[in-house]
DNA sequence: GTTGGCACTCACAGCATCGGAGTGCCAGTG
DNA sequence: CACTGGCACTCCGATGCTGTGAGTGCCAAC
């Protein structure tokens, strides 16, 4: 590929993502010292065009970038855009004084919108090397149990379950038995360790105990944090077009908790910062829409991946550096604390 | 008020409704058998603009109604639609085999934006009579210990402090100490129970009971359930307009919890099911949206708000219908348990 | 390989035209 | 006195036409 004609489309792609119009021969010399006249860069243009980076909306206008066209971009042109003063400060004060986790990621989306006036997607963090560190039991009705489960990150996550009618003792018995048996082991191994648990328990505890360990797998052993946070959608307002066949779809792809995360680990997958241009995404719905995507968190730690949705005439430059640079202070912040 | 003028009023925007375009005396007569000339009908009309019922966009167009207009319509006119089968069989399956507190939330925003074909917006349910049933240390690190603090609905909240470097026996001693004293009573009374209790420590436990009970304070006497959730955004797709002016602003205030429970308080604060209509609303982003609310949930037990987002042009009748419908379930579904 | 020149294309804005839906008013009627 | 039919009037919106200009593709020349 002619150097050259990478000049071109880097010049098309930024202006038209400045502009939102079809850029033209003429305009493009004179913004950008090319040194080459205006017929030359139309001589490129073709070429490009064959190649299917840049097309046309109709015949006689100007060029505008395909998904192809942004896709070589991103991969061999744009150099890294250092972020503001401002933006630096902004993502280095947002975190400060954060309390908990929901805070952390509440705190996270609404700094990942500001900075890159995107819709901004962020993960509940991961804790892979999280230990059980307490799990309780909580009588609220005689048949009604209240199983909490506190890991060493911190997190509690409970769940009611239906039991026979119980006395305090028995609780206590097998809250005991159960704490004696994963206090402190991993979460990844306490299916394992509770299984054993259940032949050694005595005859009145069997219906108890089962029901409460069937309650306690299904809490550790669900996918961690499943959850997504979605903040900024005010932003979609950049995508300019019509309502009903451009936004509300998107909209509705953004109420999909499922889809969302799906989309986070697909792209985010790979350890690295990683761009979906419009067709490349593997949804419908955000089929007009670009996705940026990194992990962040360490990965024998608390992880998990953040992003931003745009539509796909996005200043990809600047967008990635700022998700780049929020995933890291995120990372660093998590480490500290 | 002449009766048949309110007759015309409801025509008007009942049409209005369904077809979105301004509605003529002829179409009207045709559509409703009044019993009267077109001629007729306009005198009526003529008179219904005056007073600031309805209005024309321009000269010699039909007539649309004012937010007066639709507040009369709602104040005297709207019949109560009943439900059809399909919505009430929607509505009486939805919520069974719900677990816990935040599923049945989940399930009644997504139940209300599907039947309303609204935006929903559900209030987390405040449980008033609610008692402490548990209090739980858990060491997270030597200097950072987890409150946790469960709540006879099954509401658990919990939250770290910062220690001095503490034994085992330490904790256990002040969390005895606490569930003590507080166990079993009501949520609102704790705050008095637990300040003797700090000078009754021993001396070696000053700083670790005063960190804890300071926290567990700040634990039980936030206001207990502050948060919203919202559902059906698609549905802002029903508003037809352009974007920018009329969309923007709402999702904004959509992503705005406060903005949103205020308005669900507000609203709702009356006891019964109500209507703000475009400019009764007092957040000037709202002002082109109408808002049906209602409490649900019984007083002396678990409450809330809920309510739905939607375009002045609305069915009210149905709306209303299927707000109050989708309360009054819910609030069945709580009382049971 | 690059350039200037030139004919060609086509979206878009501006303008005029026209039909029709809807109104207001008025005189007539039971 | 309320209602009605008739009529002139208004004005939006659709349709069609035209001119303009930005932009292209191609070609011959450097």
């Amino acid at each position: 590929m002619d150097d050259r004609k990478l000049q071109v489309l880097r010049a098309i792609v930024t202006d038209y993502v400045s502009s939102q119009e079809p850029v033209g021969s003429k305009a493009l010399v004179e913004r950008h010292r090319l040194g080459v006249s205006p017929a030359t860069v139309r001589n490129d243009m073709a070429v490009l065009e064959e190649e299917g980076y840049i097309t046309q909306p109709h015949t006689s206008a100007g060029r505008i970038p395909t998904d192809k066209g942004y896709r070589l971009f991103v991969d061999r042109i744009a150099q890294v855009k250092p972020l503001s003063v401002a933006e630096r400060r902004a993502i280095g004060t947002f975190l400060s004084g954060a309390a908990d986790l929901d805070d952390i990621v509440a705190r996270t989306v609404r700094l990942l919108a500001q900075v890159t006036h995107q819709v901004a997607i962020v993960q509940y963090p991961i804790v892979s090397t999280e230990a059980l560190r307490h799990v309780e039991l909580v009588v609220l009705h005689p048949e009604r149990l209240l199983v909490i489960a506190v890991s060493s990150s911190g997190r509690v996550d409970q769940r009611t379950v239906e039991v026979p009618e119980v006395t305090e003792d028995d609780v206590a018995e097998v809250k005991n038995r159960i704490n004696g048996a994963v206090v402190d082991q991993p979460v990844r191994e306490v299916a394992g360790l509770l299984a054993p648990l259940l032949d050694e328990l005595p005859p009145h505890l069997t219906a108890l105990g089962t029901a409460v360990i069937t309650g306690l797998l299904q809490l550790v052993s669900t996918e961690p944090d499943t959850r997504v946070v979605v903040g900024g959608v005010t932003n979609l307002a950049r995508f300019g077009a019509d309502f009903e066949s451009t936004i509300a779809p998107v909209l509705e792809a953004l109420e999909e908790q499922v889809v969302l995360l799906r989309l986070l680990g697909e792209a985010a997958g790979g350890g690295e910062l990683t761009v979906r241009i419009g067709q490349e995404n593997p949804y419908e719905q955000l089929q007009a829409t670009s996705l940026i995507a990194t992990p962040y968190g360490s990965p024998d730690d608390a992880w998990a991946s953040l992003g931003i949705v745009g539509p796909t005439r996005m200043d990809y430059p600047s967008t990635m550096a700022s998700v780049r640079a929020v995933a890291r202070y995120v990372s660093r912040f998590l480490a500290q604390g």
